[in-house]
RNA sequence: UCCGGCGUAGCGCAGUGGUAGCGCAGUUGGCUGUUAACCAAUUGGUCGCAGGUUCGAAUCCUGCCGCCGGAGCCA
């Protein structure tokens, strides 16, 4: 089919211009004078386009009048300059082709408003929403941008694995991955179940994180980013997590927390004028329908200066704020988000960087600073939403890593790759993890993660 | 996982012990270059499930299931 979407229709074809769109019907409103307004979705702009089709058409009793939300059709016609007040264009049919309809008994999308919580059981529908279309496109744009972003910084794409030996990630929940009958496993002489007959030869799980495997590309190729699924099996029930999310890992050799820092914050300033760029109209939406505030607080964003702080630092001017904490703050806690707000909101007004924080809250692969008691790590906060990015200066020095590994529980023998990185040509390196999900909620105002992804998993959630 | 809230018509909700309601959607009719269209009529419910208290339960109690919010964990 030769047709032209909307958003290329609006803006700026010329009137008089013989054009064929097809899409999803809005509404259907008839006037006795003749015809009926059809408005038309096509998913490319948040936008309707206004249909004029007359009572001439040879079909317009037998299918126009029976259009309803949700219908399919294709229409053939001419621009011509409105009449009425609310567009500055419409489509004059000269034939409107029903490619499907839609019983309007059945088809739960109507014009009637539908809650969030309601469209989460139609992960299959909800994209032919104003709210799930403009999600889908600012969701594009960020990741469009991001790829951009780092491609034109030299940084190498790398694809790290998804499934991976679960000896390697730690001790987090994962989700397991085999080919075993889980009823009858064989076992091994003790009992245990005998993974040496599984697909891997090996027990194997879902990646949580692609750090380590975008480290060792980093200690080869420079500079590198991940940006893929990861999951986690944590029975979290927030309207903050996801069993699977995508994630975003930038890693650079040759590189100090400093360096980190700078490029999260040109990151995600660069992430915040695309969106602002390129997805304006959506951002209206958001602004005006789902969270009043959230355009203006992106504008701030995007040119704002970005505050610098030590934790030790942090934990002294929470201290001395006399705000009265549900958790006193106190050195060595893990900030809370009452914390981490108060300090983006209140102190320095705008996003900020915590940095050094103590070793003993952090993973064992940050980087040890010379004081003993603090890690090279990093976390920018933004306010009205706390973290987003968790990044660190690696620890490079492989006894130092080895200490830390065995005082964290870790065996060593089980990283062993890693260990290699540090054992031939190690180089200072850094890198950190944004959550991609929570960014495009961030730049949405979408109040639930769930709703800022196709199809969310989350506990007794994979729909 | 813990704490709190909620579950009533296709959807959004009201109804705190006495015959189950409103708005939207749907249907029918009317009207109109309309645009969240409007006006009138009308269809539609085993009140999440199971048990209990009571003459009588959507309403009170217990258990279960599901969802939402907050916390923890984190991204």
């Amino acid at each position: 089919m030769k047709r032209i979407r909307i958003k290329t229709v609006l803006s700026g074809v010329e009137p008089g211009t013989r054009v064929t769109v097809a899409g999803w019907v809005r509404t259907r409103r008839d006037s006795k004078g003749g015809f009926s307004f059809l408005e038309i979705n096509d998913g490319s702009c948040l936008a309707n386009l206004q249909v004029i089709a007359p009572a001439e058409l040879d079909n317009y009793a037998g299918d126009v009048l029976k259009l309803h939300p949700g219908a399919s059709v294709a229409v053939e016609g001419t621009l011509e300059a409105s009449e009425g007040a609310g567009q500055a264009v419409e489509v004059r049919a000269r034939a409107v082709r029903v490619l499907g309809f839609a019983p309007p008994v059945e088809y739960p999308l109507g014009k009637q408003k539908v809650g969030f919580d309601r469209l989460r059981e139609l992960p299959h529908l909800r994209a032919r929403t104003n709210s799930f279309g403009a999600v889908a496109r600012v969701r594009h744009l960020l990741a469009n941008a991001t790829h951009r972003f780092f491609h034109e910084r030299g940084f190498l794409y790398v694809h790290t694995p998804i499934i991976t030996s679960s000896d390697c990630e730690g001790a987090g929940a994962m989700f397991q991955v085999t080919t075993l009958d889980p009823h009858t496993p064989p076992r091994r002489a003790d009992g245990a179940v005998d993974y040496e007959q599984d697909f891997f030869g090996r027990r194997a799980a879902l990646t949580v994180s692609g750090q380590l495997e975008g480290e060792t590309y980093a200690c080869a190729m420079g500079d590198i980013y991940t940006f893929g699924p990861t999951f986690r099996a944590e029975n979290s029930n927030t309207r903050r997590h996801l069993a699977e999310f995508w994630m975003i890992e930038p890693e650079m050799a040759f590189a100090d927390l400093d360096d980190d820092a700078e490029l999260a914050e040109a990151f995600l300033r660069h992430l915040f004028q695309a969106v602002l760029r390129d997805g304006a109209d959506d951002l209206r939406f958001f602004d005006r329908r789902v969270l009043p505030g959230v355009l203006a607080r992106l504008e701030r964003l995007a040119d704002a200066p970005f505050g610098r702080v030590t934790y030790t630092e942090a934990v002294r001017l929470l201290e001395t704020s006399g705000r009265a904490f549900e958790f006193a703050p106190c050195w060595g806690m893990d900030m809370q988000s009452e914390h981490e707000r108060f300090l983006a909101e209140e102190v320095f007004k705008g996003p900020v960087v915590v940095t050094d924080y103590p070793a003993a809250i952090k993973a064992f692969y940050m980087r040890r600073n010379d004081d003993g008691r603090t890690v090279a790590a990093m976390d920018v906060l933004l306010p009205e939403v706390g973290e987003i990015i968790g990044g660190s200066q690696r620890e490079e020095r492989m006894e130092v890593l080895e200490a830390t590994l065995r005082a964290s529980g870790l065996n060593p023998d089980e990283y062993a790759a890693y260990l290699d990185l540090r054992r031939y040509g190690s180089v200072p390196h850094a890198g950190f993890g944004l959550g991609f999900e929570r960014l495009v909620q961030f730049c949405t105002g979408m109040h639930n993660i769930r709703d800022v992804i196709p199809y969310p998993r989350a506990p007794r959630l994979c729909v």
